[in-house]
DNA sequence: CGTCTCCTTGAGTTAACTCAACGTACGTGG
DNA sequence: CCACGTACGTTGAGTTAACTCAAGGAGACG
């Protein structure tokens, strides 16, 4: 993925949506897809979005070749997998301020981690009924929820743009710590803000 | 995972524990380890359990010499996040009935491939805390959902021990397509009972 | 025989839902 | 330029699924 806003769905009950992840540039949205053919969900991109396809055949033969690329891609699956991990619980254990807080506590992380979200501002194409499919709620639900955190002010959020204004108390509220996100330098919740400069990677 | 039976959990708001996921013989059930040091879930055991360790250094060795064992560990991460995707859709999505009976399905087909559940029943060693844990829902709540389940006569459940009795309805009630497992052969929703053979996955 | 763990039940409360309507902005075509 | 449709956000009011608290049973075990 190289530039816009994608996200992954799947359906329950034939017609009840669930968005199950968002993907900013720097993710490969379908990563899984190399060694699990089946595949029982959507992906959509919110707005216009630029994406590079890379076939199965030549990936893997990449990947045979370099033991430390596969280490890498490898790795690239295993964050989507640990950011499930995360959903389930915010899905299962917490209420829907803290859920929609946690997602936006999330978002803010990866979309600067990507260079996207400088001073703590980044646009949000979704819309309120995408933000309730991916935290479980209804639409109704999410909007009030929605103008809760803005009479906090934690967050303004106008027009496809959110800036966070206190990312302390909005963390808080969203029971969110970023450890599950692997992130070497930042520790999220130490400071005020959160991190700025993208750290390179170690691991590869 | 030799024996036995492990869930993976997660801490909300410092209290409330989700269980994210269950562990059946022939999982490994921390292979995110082996590229994502930093850990913020618990293992726990319900009963005994055999557990094998293997040290992060003779793996990545031994994955390192061989990229076949490598696509097979890495597709069991793959596996293990397809659950976690299907865990999201169905925390977010569905109703407390049909939560329970989507995990009844799950551990039914997982069981079942690890010949562990012969004639639809087998050994459940959690209680209904640990349903209610893993299905995001109060206990109270899902022991009243366990006696509809059973007076529905979809389930037979005493005393540790589960009996489908009708396999059909409860994956209708569960929204259960087992095709997230990646199972070859079955197609669990076809016939009445799920499989009984395990097939040799093929993609070895 | 007491204690512990787990299951069960009742009753009141609450978070979230549904339905329905209205406001606003934006684009489009007459 | 205005009428119209559409998409999105907002609000109110009634309903429901699920929750909490609290108490009571059943079995296991020393």
């Amino acid at each position: 993925m190289l530039d816009g806003f994608l996200y992954s769905h799947k359906l329950a009950a034939g017609s009840r949506r669930q968005i199950t992840s968002f993907f900013v540039p720097g993710d490969i949205a379908d990563l899984n897809t190399l060694y699990l053919p089946s595949v029982d969900y959507g992906i959509t991109s919110l707005g216009s979005a630029v994406v590079a396809f890379v076939s199965h055949a030549a990936l893997k033969e990449m990947l045979d070749r370099s033991p430390s690329l596969t280490r890498a891609f490898w790795r690239e699956s295993l964050m989507q997998a640990a950011i499930w991990h995360e959903w389930v619980t915010n899905l299962g254990r917490r209420d829907a301020l803290a859920r929609i807080a946690h997602v936006l506590c999330e978002l803010t992380l990866r979309l600067q981690l990507a260079g996207l979200a400088r001073e703590q501002s980044f646009s949000m194409p979704c819309t309120q009924v995408d933000i309730a499919d991916a935290c479980g709620i209804s639409s109704v639900h999410a909007n009030r929820i929605i103008q809760e955190l803005r009479q906090l002010h934690v967050v303004e959020w106008d027009s496809r743009r959110v800036r966070i204004l206190d990312w302390l108390a909005l963390a808080r509220l969203g029971d969110f710590s970023g450890s599950y996100l692997q992130l070497k330098q930042p520790a999220p919740d130490r400071k005020q803000a959160p991190p700025s400069g993208q750290g390179v990677p170690e691991w590869i």
